[in-house]
DNA sequence: GCCTATGTTCACAGATCAGTATACCTTGGA
DNA sequence: TCCAAGGTATACTGATCTGTGAACATAGGC
């Protein structure tokens, strides 16, 4: 991606995740990016794959955040609830909700290319925890993933609202995972 | 509210959770609703007047569904999970998603007045929650209650995916309560 | 020295947006 | 009988939307 590509999506990835992907306009895009219209449209070909693409770029620095702390963790066990750890640091500086959720309550188009991005990144959660859960031993690990992945996304989404509920749910969390460890261990 | 009122608000409850906020258009939901335009802003005045009684329509209908679900339970432990059955009912004709999340991903203005509707309606299930947990005589209803608040945004949240996460999460749900139930009981 | 890639400038098209103006119609009640 | 409320029909404003066209600038690599 050339400079003003970079600096673009940079731009697009503040405007469309704090006003809405349909409220922000390619004009607002390119003039808070320093850029021409034409050289957006030169880049990207349309506003659609442009948030394809702001979609994409934000999904991978959520992996790397959540494969980075997984990777830190010394056990197995810990390493099972590591993404709520993630989402605690993620939070800081996200507070208006999931961006993929958002972007899929916005674009109901299943062919809309930010469509599948969004899915596949709730879907590669949600294997991630039964992968996690399989690696430490749990028993039922396809079960356990899904209630895990059900308290991240329920964390994620009232994430706007005047409440912290981030904390029970990372400890409820950890409690189902020590439950579910297998008591040969 | 006279009959063309009424109409107005049922197109625009289809066509704005169906289709977001921002991309549905006051003529279309007019040209919906058989009315003129004119009649639409005599009735409301303006577009964010009829997004804030589309939400507060739906608020309510919501609560009766979630009222009358608690009300039908026999035995006040089966009354804390009785949202949950609701969401069952819910899901059927609503697989968008939580309308009330998706407006606040739209609409980030604070002042708003869709806002403050759509996170009072977070704030009184929550409260529910909690009103059920003690009457249920639940140890701790505070933090049971947040913990099945968190399940049942995260069972809404993961709706519009390709996985079914509703069972396990009610499942989850009542294990929870069950496990908070006095001894003494 | 030339060529390609990257970008700029600026004007423009055609559609759609929220919201308004004006004049008219219909119906039920005092 | 009159009048007010609810509603229709139609045209309009000014702004904003996505996307395009055409000509020009600049710099690095062969």
């Amino acid at each position: 991606m050339t400079p003003a590509g970079r600096r673009i999506v940079a731009a697009a990835e503040e405007l469309f995740y704090n006003r809405g992907i349909t409220a922000v306009g390619v004009d607002l895009i390119a003039e808070q990016s320093g850029v021409t219209k034409r050289t957006l449209y030169n880049q990207f070909g349309s506003k659609d794959r442009l948030v394809a693409t702001y979609l994409a770029e934000r999904d991978q620095r959520w992996r790397s955040l959540v494969r980075s702390t997984v990777d830190r963790c010394e056990r197995r066990v810990e390493a099972v609830t590591a993404p709520f750890d993630a989402l605690r640091t993620w939070s800081k500086t996200n507070t208006r909700g999931c961006a993929f959720i958002n972007a899929l309550a916005e674009l109901p188009d299943p062919s809309h290319p930010a469509h599948r991005i969004a899915a596949n990144q709730k879907l590669w959660l949600l294997n991630l925890f039964k992968e996690l859960a399989v690696a430490a031993d749990c028993s039922d690990p396809a079960t356990l993933a899904t209630q895990l992945f059900v308290l991240h996304e329920g964390a994620l989404a009232t994430q706007p609202l005047p409440i912290d509920t981030l904390s029970e749910t990372a400890d409820l969390a950890r409690a189902l995972v020590r439950a579910s460890e297998h008591p040969r261990r």
